[in-house]
DNA sequence: CATAATTTGATAGACGTATGTCAAAACCTA
DNA sequence: TAGGTTTTGACATACGTCTATCAAATTATG
C-alpha cells in the first residue's frame, strides 16, 4: 500500500538507517557485504526515494540553461517568451544567447558554463568539431545536455528533443503532391542554409517523396535564403517571373514574411507550405496566402526538454518521451491566438 | 530568493504561526482583524504554500477516476492501457466502465461515486438530462469533473479536455478538398451516430468548408454506422456500387477495420480520411489504403486531464491548458509503433 | 465586576530525506 | 594481544506543512 521508506529498507537489510543511506547515496565507507544487503532490500521492497522529501530537506532549486541563437528570429523569440514562464520557486531557467550557426561562439560559451552547478543544459545543436570538448566535459561531469530542435552528435548529448525533419519534409511533399490532384506542376523549394542539418533533412525527405510518388511534379532549382525574409522575397519573385509556371512553393526555412510579401498581390497563387506558426505565417494562412504550415510546437519541446532534464537530475529512469510530433495547420484548425487574449469570456 | 514560508507570513502579519495556519486553511476561530492581516501578508510576500511539503506531512495520495465506455473499441482500449501507467506511489488512477452512449447507466455510476473521497473524475461526456444531478453534486462537493473527448454542459464540468471537433471536420474537408486539385468529385461521409456531439460537430465542420470552398465537390448522403466496422463496410460497398463515382470518403466515426476491408482489393481507390490512429488505421495508412488520419492524441489528453485535476486538487491556479491539437498523419510522418518495440537499439 | 465564551500563542509530533557528529563495534596488522 | 583502521549504529537537526493540545490572553455577556 504505502511506499517503503529508507528506514524500511534498512530494517529489511538488517542494518542501520545511516548505513542504508551511505549505500543509496554512495558516499563510501561501507563494507561490500552491507552494501549488497542494502541493495537487495532496495530491490525486494522496490524502494524508490521520495524526491519531494529529499528536495525539501535540501532546499533544492533546479537550475537549467538554454543556449539559443540570438537575433530577431520570431521562432526563437517565441521560445524565449515561453521559457520565462518556467521560472518558479523550485526551478530557475536561464536563457543565454550566442550568435547563430557559430560553433566557435557556442563552444566558447559552453566552456564558460563548465564551473556552474547546473541540472541541465539545452542547446540548439550544431554538427561541428569545436563542440566535442565542452560537451564531453559536461557528459563526464554528469550534467545532462539535450539537443533542442537540431541534433548534436549522438555520443555527445543525452537526448534529442525535436521533430523528425526528414519526416517533415516527406509530409510536406505528400501534402503538396496530393493537392495537385494528379495534374502536372513545378515546385520551388527554399531552404535557409543547406549546411544546417534540419533544413538539409527536410529537403531530403521532400525530394524522396516527390521522386517516388509524384512523377507529375518537377523540382525547380532549390534556393538558399539564409533564413532572411528579403532574400526569400527576391528569390520567389525571380523564379515566378521565369518561364515555367510555379504550381507550389515549399519554404523549408524561415523568412515567411518575405514569402508572404512576394505572393500577397498575385491573383493566381501557387500552393504554399511553410514551417513554424509565427505571426506572419499565421496571418498568411488565415488570409489564404499560405495553404499549410508545419509547426514544431515549441511549447511541447520545452516541456519535453525540462521534463527530461528534471528526470535525469532526480536520478529517475528517463521517461518514454513521446515523439515530438509537428502540428499540421490549415486555415481551419488554427488554435486561438494567445496574443489576442481569451475570446471566451 | 528563497520563497517565503508560512512562518514568514505569520511574522510579517504579527501573529503566530497557528493563527496564520487557521487563516490559510480556513478552519475558523479567527477574528476578522487577524484574518485580514494574514491575507495582506500573504499578498505582500506572495506566499504560495509548498505543496510537496504539505503532501509529505499528510502522506497524501491523489485518487482519480476515469469513467469510460466499455466495449472492444480500440481507441478506448488504448486509453485504458495508457492510464495503467499513471499509477504510482503518490497517485492512483481507477478506470470504471459504463455502457456506451447510455446516460442512465453513466448517471447511476456517478451517483455511486458520490461518497468516495476523490481528487477528480474524468468522464466521456454525454449531453443528457440525467447527468445534471450527479454532476451538480460533485460541483457542490468541490470534486472537479472534467469532460474528456466529448463535452458536457459547460456549467456542469470544470473543463473540457478534447479536440475541437468542428475544426477537425473542417480540416478533413480542407485536406480532401485540396487533394482534388480543382477537379470534380463526390464525397461519402460516414458518422457513428449523429446524436453524438463529436460526430455531429465533425460533420458540421466538414459540410461548411465543402460548401464554402469546394463547389466542385458533391456531398453524397451521409450514412450512420453505429461505430461498427461491419456496417461501415456494407455502407461503403453499397455507395461505391452505385452510379456516381466516389472520389473521397470521410469516416468521422470508428469502424476503420470495415472501411479498410471494403477498399483493400479495389484497384482504383478514392481518397480516404479517417479518425484515430488505431492499429487498423495505421496499417491502412502504411499500405496506402487510407490517405490521412486525424488523431486526437489520447496520450496528450490524459496528460492534460491529470495535470488539470491535480492543479485543482492542490488549489493552484488552473494552468493555461494548451489547446489539445489533433495530429494529422500521412504515411510519411507516422510515429514509430510502440507495439513493435524500440528499433533504435 | 465576575463569569463565560472566544481568540490567540506556544509547542510538539509527524511525514521522508540529507547530512553531520560521535562513540561503539568489528576488523586488520604487527 | 595491543594498537590502529575501518565500519557501523544511534542520534540530532533541518526542510515546510498539517494537526492537535493546552494554557494564556482577549473579548463579550450578564
Amino acid at each position: 500500500m504505502k511506499s517503503p521508506t529508507l528506514t524500511d529498507v534498512a530494517r529489511h537489510a538488517g542494518v542501520s538507517y545511516a548505513t542504508a543511506d551511505r549505500v543509496v547515496n554512495n558516499r563510501g565507507r561501507v563494507s561490500a557485504k552491507s552494501a549488497d544487503k542494502v541493495r537487495a532490500a532496495v530491490g525486494a521492497l522496490r524502494y524508490v526515494r521520495n524526491v519531494a522529501a529529499a528536495n525539501l530537506s535540501q532546499g533544492r532549486r533546479y537550475r537549467y540553461v538554454f543556449v539559443l541563437p540570438e537575433g530577431p528570429n520570431a521562432f526563437f523569440q517565441n521560445i524565449r517568451a515561453l521559457l520565462r514562464g518556467y521560472n518558479s520557486a523550485t526551478q530557475e531557467v536561464e536563457v543565454h544567447d550566442v550568435s547563430a550557426f557559430d560553433a566557435q561562439s557556442l563552444s566558447q560559451h559552453l566552456l564558460g558554463l563548465a564551473g556552474r552547478q547546473l541540472d541541465g543544459i539545452a542547446v540548439v545543436g550544431l554538427d561541428a568539431a569545436p563542440l566535442a570538448e565542452p560537451l564531453n566535459a559536461f557528459r563526464d561531469a554528469g550534467t545532462p545536455v539535450v539537443a533542442l530542435i537540431s541534433d548534436l552528435p549522438v555520443a555527445q548529448r543525452a537526448a534529442y528533443i525535436g521533430i523528425d525533419n526528414v519526416a517533415a519534409g516527406r509530409t510536406a511533399a505528400r501534402l503538396l503532391g496530393q493537392a495537385h490532384g494528379g495534374q502536372n506542376g513545378a515546385v520551388h523549394v527554399i531552404v535557409g542554409n543547406l549546411a544546417a542539418r534540419d533544413h538539409h533533412d527536410r529537403l531530403a525527405g521532400f525530394h524522396a517523396v516527390l521522386e517516388s510518388d509524384f512523377p507529375n511534379l518537377t523540382l525547380l532549382p532549390v534556393t538558399q535564403s539564409g533564413d532572411c525574409g528579403g532574400h526569400v522575397e527576391a528569390q520567389v519573385r525571380e523564379v515566378m517571373g521565369g518561364n515555367t509556371e510555379v504550381s507550389a512553393i515549399y519554404n523549408a526555412g524561415a523568412g515567411n514574411s518575405g514569402l508572404s510579401r512576394a505572393l500577397k498581390e498575385r491573383a493566381h497563387r501557387p500552393l504554399v507550405l511553410a514551417h513554424e506558426l509565427t505571426p506572419h505565417a499565421r496571418t498568411a494562412l488565415e488570409t489564404g496566402v499560405f495553404d499549410y504550415i508545419i509547426d514544431q510546437r515549441p511549447d511541447a519541446e520545452i516541456d519535453a526538454a525540462l521534463t527530461l532534464m528534471r528526470a535525469i537530475a532526480d536520478g529517475m529512469p528517463t521517461p518514454r518521451t513521446p515523439a515530438i510530433l509537428p502540428a499540421i495547420y490549415v486555415r481551419d484548425n488554427l488554435p486561438p491566438d494567445p496574443e489576442k487574449g481569451c475570446t471566451l469570456l
